[in-house]
DNA sequence: TATGAATGAGTGTTCATTCAT
DNA sequence: CATGAATGAACACTCATTCAT
């Protein structure tokens, strides 16, 4: 019950965002009534920042296995990998918050409650570059977290531009240009 | 009147984004009466577009100042600094669609009649990579949109994390970093 | 509740007209909130459609009632008579739209949704007339739907004034004027 | 100057009906600024009531000179086709308050100043019946003014419905019609 | 528990009217 | 006198939230 609101409401904010969205909508679509909606979530509110967990934690989960067991190096191919891939299958979620990802502007973090999500969800992740410091294949002077933001902004804001048509880059592209151009800054020697 | 206006506008659009902003807020703040707002834009929509492109020009002619008459590297080098600056002078504004910058999401480009401009945005200042490519300084098989993305993304999302207090940077290890992991990148040779 | 909303909106509208009537006001009438009025008609333009539509409805049925089973002479004098009353029962609405009767000028048919209404009243109630010239009791050469507008228009002119008070006639002696004038004009022989 | 802004008035009430008319329009209609208009009316009300008065004097001249010096039935055919062709020539305005003519419904009579108006309009084109009456040409039992109103009402009624392309008759058609049903009822003998 | 009808605060927009120039 | 920019009251309509059933 609690899931299959959270499927509708997931969806009907992806192609809305939040303010367009309408709660009935979202519990025509979850077919349950709006009481029912408000027994589960305090208020529209709650019910994004829900979502927006939800998927960041989906994305974060298949980061993780991407990443397991793997070197730093290999590590950051993968998590490049995944996030674009990612993105592309998340394509209308992506398009109004997934930019969030790295990026939460827009979004009141306070309002929905994610500002303590966010602050682990980019401790967590850049431990990949952390790791890579502490065996040496990466820079050491770089800031860990401020490299993962770079890659993780770099990555949402070129794909925006592409899922928009605005710029003409395959998904593949995209990849290989932050990978080029990011590892080579980062890797100790070359 | 129109100039007071919109400075008002950009002043409470900043602080609560387009749907939380209210127009009487605006013409109290502007001190004229609503109806006067609507002499000079047709809509909120209008205004709040006005608003944005507004911005993005005053960034831009900063930009070009800076970047006038250098060479690419320096001018790229031009543009990081000018870019950071900016976000920290126009905090408010940065904070809510700054990020539109080089990141357009969260606004409906369409909705504000925006779609053309970002287009423009993006290709003039992606000039600057395309110049150190004929030049050979940059490398020849690079995109110079996606570049120019891959750049202005990067420091839009660190910088938005820097602002709100998740990380612990300063504005000159924002540049630094950007700096010294995207220009090894993209230099020709190392 | 359609009903009391119906109710109170028929008094509000009566009384003021469509532009001067203002929702609050009959939401209040019809102790509702103003939302519950929205949820059974789309706009304030549909409700006042409702409103007409219903009274139209009313008459048509007192009408009918009236002149049922009877010959053409005695249906006019009964058609006259019922109008006249239900004029001066419903002396409000009158004033504001029953003029729309037979004279449905005024109102933008197509934009309250009751130009098909109106042609279908009309033609319903000319049948009379049509009956009459059949059995040759009315002479061929009129035009019966002319005839029937010629009646009514004229009930609802002479009532207006009555009612407004501008001229000193008594409802008797209304229907006598129309029927002693028009019923010679229009029987077959004298 | 004054008349200009009646010109323009007029049309743009014709067209519009009170509440949609817009004093800017008149004023550009007019081309005089929005402020010379109040100079001249204190008000939109007032402005309109103008509009009427004038109509309605237009066509009391138009009568009074067709039906000059003409014995009472003449002066009935005379009237009638007076007012059918002025109907036709003024459609527009017609459609929107002719109908005021000798149906004020609708208009708030006192609103826009008008009572006194028609209560005089009236009883000068009832002197027509009058005369007949004390001539001995028509009946003597009837009220002169409801036999005016009846006349004027009727025509109002059919001839709107004409205009409206609700029914099919042509101009000469409403008249005889009316001249045929009234006169013959009206007349002392036939 | 689930429902969904009812609520009513909240806001963009219009336009008659005013008044400083 | 004439102008037309500025005013701001007014109102239809929406939708998150509640609560009686």
């Amino acid at each position: 019950m609690k899931e299959k609101i959270l499927e509708a409401a997931e969806k009907v904010f992806s192609e809305k965002g939040f303010y367009e969205a309408k709660i009935s909508k979202i519990a025509e679509l979850a077919d349950v009534s709006v009481g029912t909606i408000y027994r589960f979530y305090k208020s529209k509110e709650e019910l994004y920042g829900e979502v927006i967990k939800k998927k960041l934690l989906e994305m974060e989960k298949e980061v993780e296995r991407a990443i397991e067991g793997k070197e730093p190096l290999e590590a950051i191919k993968a998590y490049v990998n995944t996030v674009v891939n990612f993105f592309s299958k998340e394509q209308d979620f992506f398009e109004i918050f997934m930019m969030e990802l790295g990026s939460s502007f827009v979004i009141d973090a306070e309002r929905f409650n994610l500002s303590e999500w966010y602050r682990n969800y980019v401790k967590k992740l850049s431990k990949i570059i952390e790791k890579g410091i502490e065996k040496e294949i990466f820079k050491s002077n770089l800031n860990p977290e401020g490299v993962f933001l770079l890659i993780s902004g770099a990555l949402a804001n070129i794909d925006y531009f592409r899922l928009k048509g605005f710029i003409d880059m395959e998904p593949n592209e995209v990849k290989n240009l932050v990978l080029e151009v990011v590892l080579r800054g980062i890797l100790n020697r070359n």
